[in-house]
DNA sequence: CGGACATATCGATGCTCGTCGATATTGCAC
DNA sequence: GTGCAATATCGACGAGCATCGATATGTCCG
């Protein structure tokens, strides 16, 4: 089963925020986007697993540094995985997420230099 | 009266996100930024006033193309404005918003290469 | 002054979403 | 197989927010 990303969907859909007036569907997947980086705990998640060695981090490991419950945790980690910000991978009963190299920059290069 | 935007806060507190750990109050404030980002309404805005003359355009130009009702614009220039997004000029019975040139450049750089 | 117009503010409403506890699912070890 | 540990899903609750109509504020013009 081949899913697509958000962010590959903005990668091939998306002119430059400030060049042309977005329409309505560029808009909206655009702000999806950002809205997945629009809270603090997933902020920090990104930041926590991209520190870790190999920038990647089971879910045990992340969940007393952020002070939230596991289940809480676990929908923020899917919600980085829709959007394709993390890589998952599951290690027997572990699961590893990985920051997937350059998908920040999609949205970087959408906002311009 | 001075009144500090929001990304001007962040551009002197906060590390680049996959440096290290953000702390609870940098992550705080970078998703308070993003959040402004996350709605489909304020990316049409900020890409429809770039796209003017002069990166620049007043109220009454962009409601009509938003299709949404002039409180409501006038709200989210509000708050493109207080993070420092928008400048705001009145002129007579007009206010004009232009985009701050660099702004978005702020949050580029925090997001990494 | 008084009316017309542009913008901002207010109050209400409905929906989205972050959070949790409880529970289901999966995989390992004995 | 049985029990335990890690993770995901579910259902519910509460806060936040996008939106609107009504109204206030401010400005120009005649």
């Amino acid at each position: 089963m081949i899913v697509v990303k958000l962010l590959d969907v903005i990668q091939d859909c998306c002119p430059p925020l400030l060049a042309a007036p977005l329409d309505e569907e560029a808009a909206g997947r655009l702000a999806e986007a950002f809205k997945v980086l629009g809270d603090p705990a997933r902020l920090r998640l990104l930041s926590l697993i991209a520190s870790r060695p190999g920038r990647e981090a089971c879910v045990c490991e992340v969940v007393e540094p952020l002070g939230l419950s596991q289940p809480t945790v676990s929908h923020h980690l899917k919600l980085l995985h829709d959007a394709g910000l993390l890589d998952r991978e599951k290690r027997g009963t572990w699961v590893y997420y990985r920051v997937v190299p350059g998908r920040l920059a999609v949205l970087t290069e959408l906002l311009g230099t």
